[in-house]
DNA sequence: GTCTATATAGTGATAGAC
DNA sequence: GTCTATCACTATATAGAC
């Protein structure tokens, strides 16, 4: 691996465990085993380093949910498979939907910058048209109740997220040990997708 | 008002604005209109001062849900009423679910200085065990599905934080006005109330 | 490409004058 | 109680040697 993989490897897990505001180039440089100056060499500005890991990771937290399904599987398997690999995706990068929430609420600028990739993007403009109208046949044949779709995907959000952000609260707050967080997180990952495919019943 | 409590006033709005890492006692004393010297007279370190603020906004965070209930209600609206109560309170600090989970997740002590006053607190525990108790009885009654209070409460907790994390986000994102954002809150908040009663049906 | 050295600016905290 | 002045520290970023 070159010495600028490598800083972006150590940066991308700096980021993810203290935020922007709480990792000094510094700290990167003393990790990966180089000079502070050779961070700044390759990004030239630490928000440069920092926008690189944060695009990449709303890319992939983004195209999670797009789980193409198996043939023959109905409304709500379907649905299920889908709330899943959102779940995994964050189970695999477990501080990641806090590393969003934080630097998209702390930073104005960062919220105009994604607007551009998350909202003109036609690829994910089409995978929430193609959502919709799945989710409007649905209502129209009266599997599940009348609900309108962004509201369906915001509750999934909420409660997915919810999951990874508490999960280190709850261990430390409950002296849980790392298999019993594991168990949360398993466990809130079942009552999630039961409350969501519960709460569509008409 | 006392210069202190003019501190302690600016300190809880920046707090809540921009963090704690991202806020500097020179900015506090800036924006009070004295010297940076004394926030430190008055409170010795930023993370006394700190530590004032969060406990307040702990108590009134937890406190939010126990809203008693009107003689004859039923256990829907009594339900429906405390979900409301606890979303309020946020709406009136609309970042403090923000502040406490960023806290609560990047900063391992403050998890551990909290333990004490929220899982050892009696008063929590009395109010955890009411609502435990009125759960069972209404699933024994069959009037709700089987579900273990903690879960539906985290439920509660996942919905309503999720609303005041995305509002700001969910305003730059799609160009929304303050007035849009504002009807963005209420309708989520219809909209977590209608889904959390609807996922209890048996 | 990698290093040392340094410019520049900001931080939290304290000492001491008034 | 409020101020000025200052200390010790850390940060980002850059210049220049090799």
């Amino acid at each position: 691996m070159t010495t600028e993989e490598q800083i972006l490897q150590t940066a991308t897990k700096l980021f993810l465990e203290k935020g922007f505001a709480m990792t000094s180039t510094t700290e990167i440089a003393k990790e990966v085993g180089c000079n502070q100056a050779l961070v700044h060499y390759y990004f030239r500005t630490k928000e440069n380093l920092f926008m690189q890991v944060f695009m990449q990771k709303i890319r992939l937290f983004i195209t999670a949910f797009t789980e193409k399904s198996a043939a023959n599987e109905d409304f709500f398997e379907r649905l299920e498979r889908r709330i899943c690999a959102h779940a995994n995706m964050m189970e695999q990068n477990p501080n990641l939907p806090f590393l969003i929430m934080n630097e998209l609420i702390l930073n104005k600028e960062r919220r105009c910058m994604i607007r551009d990739y998350i909202v003109e993007n036609p690829m994910i403009r089409n995978i929430y048209y193609e959502f919709d109208k799945e989710i409007k046949e649905e209502i129209a044949k009266g599997v599940i109740r009348q609900i309108d779709t962004l509201d369906f995907l915001l509750n999934v959000l909420s409660l997915n997220v919810f999951i990874f952000v508490s999960a280190p609260i709850y261990t430390d707050l409950l002296d849980r040990t790392d298999k019993e967080k594991q168990a949360y997180i398993s466990h809130r990952k079942e009552v999630v997708v039961k409350t969501l495919l519960n709460s569509l019943k008409p």
